[in-house]
DNA sequence: GGAACGATTGAT
DNA sequence: TCAATCGTTCCT
């Protein structure tokens, strides 16, 4: 685990390599009850052109905070029931995002498993809303810094060998794009 | 005001 | 393969 937060600049890049760049790093919440977190090995980009973008029809309230200065989390609630992740990209005024969506478990496992209801390792972050969950993240979290804020995205320890490049999962529009990265090999990625 | 849908998950 | 579950979006 690292501690040294990845700078605002790093969020200005260009949001695929934003969302390649990502993969090694590591999404930590400092909760009350202590660190939990763990290695980011899949996400996947969201371009404010892209139709399956939220941003991709203009700034609404639920999609604001993509709009606004990069760094922050952008989160938020689905099918009723679940809260997805993002790191917002671009300068203010572009709609873009890295969904994360699963972390190998490092810190606060014991924390996650109680948060979970489970007891394997690999069920734990293995879905953009499972990860939510473990880290104990909510929508209190949305427009929150990941500079300085109690979620935050620190540096890589080591580099990433090989990333693998899919299509997104559980989308319809924009379905064909090969905008989905995770690091080839690693075993806690959400779908094998 | 109303209906359909969704960047998911877990059980069947 | 399918139900759960509700805020957002889009149509009337």
């Amino acid at each position: 685990m690292n501690l040294e937060s990845l700078p605002r600049d790093f969020y200005l890049q260009d949001t695929i390599q934003v969302a390649r760049k990502l993969l090694g790093c590591y999404l930590v919440h400092y909760s009350v009850d202590g660190l939990i977190g763990g290695k980011i090995v899949e996400t996947e980009a969201y371009l404010q052109q892209d139709p399956a973008c939220h941003a991709s029809r203009g700034k609404t309230k639920r999609n604001a905070v993509m709009f606004g200065p990069p760094g922050k989390a952008y989160v938020y609630f689905t099918y009723g029931m679940y809260h997805c992740f993002n790191a917002v990209t671009r300068k203010e005024g572009i709609g873009e995002a890295v969904l994360i969506r699963a972390l190998e478990p490092i810190e606060g496992i014991e924390m996650m498993k109680i948060k979970r209801n489970r007891d394997k390792i690999k069920d734990l972050c293995s879905g953009p809303a499972k990860l939510v969950q473990s880290l104990g993240i909510t929508m209190e979290h949305n427009g929150s810094d990941l500079i300085s804020g109690s979620v935050t995205i620190n540096k890589a320890i080591e580099t990433v060998k090989e990333i693998v490049v899919t299509t997104r999962i559980g989308i319809k529009a924009g379905a064909d794009l090969p905008l989905r990265f995770y690091i080839k090999d690693n075993s806690f990625i959400s779908k094998k």
